[in-house]
DNA sequence: CTAGACCTTGACACCGGCGTCAAGGCCAGC
DNA sequence: GCTGGCCTTGACGCCGGTGTCAAGGTCTAG
């Protein structure tokens, strides 16, 4: 399988896939021509990047992933790196939301005091203050 | 005031003082010597774009804020273009908390399905697959 | 006069996953 | 042999706020 053809399959663009090469979680084959040939195998790895990209993991993150099917395994998930990525994950999207939540917490407690303000201004009396 | 004494009164480095000049959110005298001269209201605004910029806002989002005071407001988010941006804010905030809760719903499935299959694995029976 | 603390503009680096263009090699069909 | 579609490597751009370095001007205290 050549690289516009594994990339059709997987679905992204064969710059990704060279990327990926070259931040070590692809391996290519070399044809006699020097081009990159891939198995069904490639594909797999490609496809546990993607989701994996897709649900905010960076690729870092993945490589434990990728050397988990490469050993073999079924997915990429059944390795104790992987589960610590997991485990990692969450943890950080549980710190992310709580800070957002913060934010989110702040950002309208000064949306609320600006509206009160605003329509308790004398400037507001003969324009319209809360409406917008 | 010039720039090293604006900045160490608003706990910036005068590398940032300077980008959002550059970006048009604040505007400097200069002295004969070509020296930037700073007034209070500068410090005031100064602190409003930190104090935006904490809460996660960009530089873009905070322009408003910065005219609302230069418009000789009180506060930056008096002016119904702030308050808009707030309310965007709010929504944004919420889109992005929703996503990253729904993706933590997912992780954490793929975790409980990976630990699962690896505590029945035949191949684990020798080794320890839990504890980790 | 000079050291040194301030100021000036300009420009590169970072991060991460790509898009995109350039210049060139390989190969199948006409 | 030529066209066109695939492939190769290399390199710049993006985004956003800032660190940091360079090369030079300004001013003050000794």
């Amino acid at each position: 399988m050549r690289i516009g053809e594994l990339a059709e399959h997987a679905g992204v663009s064969t710059r990704s896939l060279r990327y990926y090469e070259a931040q070590g979680l692809l391996r290519a084959r070399r044809a006699a021509n020097g081009y990159r040939d891939y198995g069904d195998e490639d594909l797999r790895i490609v496809r546990e990047i993607r989701s994996l990209l897709d649900l905010g993991f960076g690729l870092e993150e993945i490589r434990p992933f990728v050397e988990c099917l490469r050993d073999g395994h079924e997915t990429g998930d059944r390795c104790a790196d992987s589960i610590a990525v997991y485990r990692h994950k969450i943890a950080e999207l549980d710190a992310c939301i709580a800070h957002l939540s913060e934010v989110r917490q702040r950002v309208s407690g000064q949306l609320q005091r600006a509206i009160e303000v605003r329509t308790t201004d004398p400037r507001c009396e003969f324009s319209p203050c809360v409406s917008e």
